[in-house]
RNA sequence: GCCCUCGUAGCUCAGUGGAUAGAGCAAGAGCCUUCUAAUCUCUUGGUCGUAGGUUCGAUUCCUACCGAGGGCGCCA
């Protein structure tokens, strides 16, 4: 039996002593917190239930527990029912009852863990969006990571969702980096407040290479143009295609510029104005964010007559919601949390609901360690961390891994020097390893004629096996728990949980029989075993982006 | 000054009210004529930043304080 299987049972158990009349009548909850006790004596699964609703029925815990537990052991594949402690009920479940999962997520294959507790919503999950004005550095490649992993979670819980990245190819920064590249091209110094490293002069090359006309014979403004154009191109393309090789693909990418370019800004503004959120001041227009919960009113259009950077967001998030996202996520790192408030007030001021229609998630940032110092990085000086680099380095797997197994609330640490060693200093190693043993055991078993003709779940009875299938049955609400919390670490750390399950069952049951010794049912039950386990690997593996490898 | 995140083993980090707080790495000791030893077994390692509060019960929730990182523009 799976936790979510007792906890109907024990839903019914209840309902069928209100029936009886043995328990006062009050509404239940959806669902039963059923954990693994950490201690094998206080049985294979515990609840709390007792200590949740006693108090709703007017009973003291031990006395509900008391009550509920002799409707419990008469389920089917209950074996034993305790009360303990302040009123915990331990339940314990019969090999044959427990093993019976094993067939059931080899029937559902690549469909274990799905689930519809998100079926019918329409998501936007807008993440990375790094600016054109340079390759991805490490913070970005976090919410590539990240982001596209949650992307994977939420459509396999049944999510309808559309991944975005908004590219910032409009205002002043782009200016800069026109400006760069221009520079970089007659062979100058980087401006003041421009961009410099190696990639600026590449791209310049590449302009100059690229272009029919002699751009830098033109005045001045109109060589600028021309690399604006051309280099925000170049940078775009380089930051699709590395994206792509890290295995992250975007349905959308949208274009600031877009939205000016279609008079989608003014008509939005418009849209503000008629709804009486704006204002004028000292030459500039104001959104009274302050009508929202923001600590200050914000300029949409300055008095030089230029859109501040929050009038393509609001442009941006009307498009969204025209295009029928009812829940749009943003991915922002720890060092834009501040424009959150003024999100939530436009979210607001055009009637939403803000934690509802927009969400906004705030990931902390990415240190470079190496031998234990911190490597400073500088935009300007070009030493930044690519995602090129870090995938040159350590591979797309250990970097996604590297980075999904974190919280986003907490800042990370990456140490080259650790990941490059390819040892099981990275996890991602010790997860995958397994999966390559679940593929190598089911290969040896072929060749020696073990099949999956027999399947008696009853001799799945060594502890190793118990541990291993508690494990695997925890798969579909870990996942629900990610998709829900928007956390996608929590199914590399439950990889890493299963993984260790899975290996300290192998060094105790063969699948294959020694030498000369005859198949057996258990040999041909324990396949079964070991196929679920390669399942649910492989299906979290995939949840992460990471590869699930044959063999390694 | 105000706002956000974090503070858990030597290190990197899990743990959104439950029983004796976990994993990997690091340190030490074992298991390879048998399905992959990148595995497994055992040992060492903790005032969960501090002090209060809420309750049957707090690492978890609330308050204050201390420490670290980030943010507070008619920049983007």
């Amino acid at each position: 039996m799976t936790p979510a299987q007792l906890s109907d049972a024990i839903l019914q158990a209840i309902s069928a002593l209100q029936e009886k009349g043995s328990l006062s009548a009050h509404d239940l909850p959806a669902e039963v917190v059923v954990e693994r006790p950490k201690n094998r004596d206080h049985g294979d699964w515990a609840t709390n239930i007792a200590m949740q609703l006693s108090g709703k029925f007017g009973l003291k815990p031990r006395d509900f527990a008391e009550i509920l537990i002799a409707e419990l052991a008469e389920v089917e594949g209950i074996t034993k029912v305790e009360i303990a402690g302040p009123g915990f009920i331990n339940l314990f479940v019969s090999d044959a009852a427990a093993g019976i999962l094993a067939k059931q997520i080899v029937e559902q294959g690549a469909g274990y863990g799905h689930g519809d507790l998100l079926s019918g919503v329409k998501l936007n999950l807008e993440f990375v969006s790094a600016n054109p004005t340079g390759p991805i550095h490490l913070g970005g490649t976090r919410w590539a990571a990240v982001g596209d992993s949650l992307a994977r979670i939420l459509e396999f819980t049944g999510a309808e969702v559309t991944r975005e990245y908004y590219f910032n190819d409009h205002g002043a920064q782009i200016d800069r980096f026109a400006r760069s590249l221009l520079a970089a091209a007659k062979n100058e110094p980087a401006p003041e407040d421009g961009y410099a490293g190696a990639y600026i002069s590449e791209i310049a090359q590449r302009v100059l290479d690229e272009t029919a006309v002699e751009i830098l014979e033109l005045p001045d403004a109109d060589a600028q143009e021309a690399f604006r154009a051309a280099g925000v191109e170049l940078m775009f393309q380089q930051i699709r295609e590395s994206l792509h090789q890290f295995g992250v693909d975007f349905d959308v990418y949208f274009h600031e510029n877009s939205l000016y370019e279609s008079g989608a800004v003014e008509k939005s503004i418009a849209k503000l104005k008629g709804l009486g959120h704006t204002f004028e001041a000292d030459g500039a227009l104001w959104l009274r964010s302050t009508s929202f919960g923001d600590d200050r009113d914000r300029v949409i259009l300055k008095s030089d007559g230029q859109a501040a950077y929050i009038a393509g967001d609001i442009a941006y998030y009307q498009d969204k919601r025209s295009r029928g996202f009812d829940r749009c996520v943003y991915m922002l790192g720890a060092d834009h949390h501040g424009y959150v408030p003024r999100m939530m007030a436009l979210c607001a001021a055009f009637g939403d609901i803000p934690g509802d229609n927009m969400e906004i998630l705030i990931g902390q940032m990415v240190n470079l360690v190496r031998n234990g110092e911190p490597v400073r990085m500088s935009k300007r000086a070009g030493t930044v961390v690519t995602l090129e680099d870090l995938v040159e380095m350590v591979g797309v797997d250990a970097a996604r891994y590297a980075l999904a197994r974190s919280s986003i609330n907490s800042s990370l640490d990456i140490d080259v020097e650790q990941l490059s060693k390819k040892t099981n200093d990275n996890p991602v190693f010790y997860v995958q390893y397994a999966h390559a043993r679940t593929k190598q055991v089911a290969k040896n078993a072929a060749s020696l004629d073990v099949d999956r003709t027999d399947f008696d779940p009853g001799l799945l009875s060594h502890p190793s096996e118990s541990e291993l299938l508690a494990a695997l049955s925890q798969f579909p609400r870990v996942v629900a728990q990610a998709a829900t919390f928007r956390e996608p670490h929590r199914v590399a750390r439950y990889l890493e949980e299963v993984a260790g399950s899975y290996h300290r069952w192998y060094d105790n049951c063969r699948v294959t029989p020694l030498s000369e010794a005859p198949v057996e049912p258990v040999h041909r039950t324990r396949l079964w075993l070991n196929d679920a386990a390669s399942i649910v690997l492989s299906n979290g593996l995939r949840l992460l982006g990471v590869s699930a490898p044959e063999r390694m």
